[in-house]
DNA sequence: TTAATGACGTGCC
DNA sequence: CGGCACGCCATTA
């Protein structure tokens, strides 16, 4: 797969992010087949969001435990972030050191993955997790 | 070719 | 929960 094509790939998947939903990286990896990738994920998302048509909502995808990336102090990445998943209704906290996290539990969004071959996961059915938490 | 980097993830303390 | 170390891997120096 040429970067090209995993852009588009992690393009794809992003753009499925419901609305006033978040993911991780480490997940959209796994979306498209390549759990070991979460890093550049990120950076396709850095490599888009200038250019793609329909702007893609990299808003909505955080790190595996709903925490936004910092991507450096000079830059107001995260800030931008914050404010556009606020918009979106989603609630993001912020804790002592300054670190964004989003509760997942509630705002989180997983789908299970196509799970080809070999793939453990139930292909009948869908994963039994998540759903409705309500506090 | 080797070394360093990074919008990450998981395990440990 | 906060912080730290190690593992992953394509890209860049």
């Amino acid at each position: 797969m040429d970067s090209a094509e995993f852009h588009a790939a992690v393009y794809d998947k992003v753009r499925e992010i419901p609305v006033g939903s978040v993911t991780s990286y480490g997940h959209i990896a796994k979306l498209i087949g390549m759990p070991r990738h979460s890093r550049h994920v990120g950076q396709a998302l850095k490599f888009l969001s200038p250019q793609t048509n329909p702007p893609i909502p990299w808003q909505r995808v955080l790190g595996a435990s709903g925490t936004i990336s910092s991507r450096g102090p000079g830059s107001d990445g995260a800030q931008r972030q914050r404010d556009a998943l606020e918009a979106e209704g989603v609630e993001v906290t912020v804790g002592r050191t300054g670190e964004m996290r989003v509760d997942l539990a509630r705002f989180g969004w997983f789908p299970a993955p196509v799970t080809t071959a070999g793939g453990r996961r139930s292909t009948s059915g869908e994963d039994t997790e998540e759903e409705d938490e309500d506090a």
